[in-house]
DNA sequence: ATAAGTTGACAATTAACTTGTCAAACAAGG
DNA sequence: CCTTGTTTGACAAGTTAATTGTCAACTTAT
């Protein structure tokens, strides 16, 4: 049974980290020239899967319309490519062009650099005792959608 | 030195704790006919702050004229009243109602009972070190505002 | 073959903000 | 005082990242 300042601190942070995390990734994603939503598809694709627009709105967890924009959007920019889909002759698979997968790996490398240097002070010890922690919270949440908040 | 794979996952998690935690306290509050500005604001003023429009917008960190739109909501709506500001003739300041109140309290009451269930099966030691990991990522964020993402 | 479901394109809508602008009110200096 | 610059509430318009709705073309199941 944990303390309630301590839970109450716990949320507060994840809020935070969220927000500060996505502050900065945005403003890194955009002096690229893309959007949240536009690496979140390269994620999915990369370094080698061919998923059409749909498979990749079911993933996202997002409206398949959407994902239709955006991958539009990425086609328009040569970061992916289309090739026939066996299963569906007006649903192409998506793909990475070798200049989006370039610039996929290029913004993997950064990220992997800008978290080495965050959790340059963190002991291992305590980043193990976290990640469980926060997974623990995390399967909870999935599985009892008892009631709200 | 922590290794990759746990960091990565860290975030990972912060980011699907945030939009979990997100959804249910959306659903909750929209059960109350509110919504999560509404609550932020009224979170400021609880239990018994006197704060400005211009005031809360600094410390929510958002436009003012957004928190205005708020805020006259609220005054609709009957959870927050103003009183003269002595300091402003034509900026009154913002307090919670009776009504507000208690509204507040039972959200927070809500989200207490919600938290305990949540964090029932966590080992206090656990909570206590991840707590502290977190506040010191949050810390670093906020120190070295070095590169992104 | 024919009914039912899937898909891309396009349009309209939404939520939660922001920025811009105005006139009234305020603070400070000369 | 009086003027100059700042703060404020009200209103309007714009933005972002998504949603839902609809259509016709196509695919799948029966």
């Amino acid at each position: 049974m944990s303390d309630e300042q301590t839970v109450y601190e716990i949320t507060w942070l994840v809020r935070r980290l969220f927000r500060a995390m996505g502050a900065r990734a945005d403003q890194y994603l955009a002096s690229l020239g893309i959007s949240a939503a536009d690496r979140a598809v390269m994620e999915f694709l990369y370094p080698d899967e061919a998923l059409s627009v749909p498979a990749i709105a079911n993933r996202y967890q997002v409206s398949r319309q959407h994902v239709q924009v955006t991958v539009n959007g990425l086609l328009d920019s040569g970061y992916v490519q289309t090739t026939p889909n066996p299963r569906h002759k007006r649903s192409p698979l998506i793909l990475l062009t070798r200049k989006g997968s370039e610039l996929f790996s290029g913004i993997r490398d950064q990220e992997r650099e800008f978290l080495d240097e965050w959790f340059d002070g963190i002991a291992a010890d305590d980043a193990v005792i976290t990640r469980d922690t926060l997974r623990r919270l995390h399967e909870q949440l999935q599985r009892g959608d008892s009631h709200a908040p």
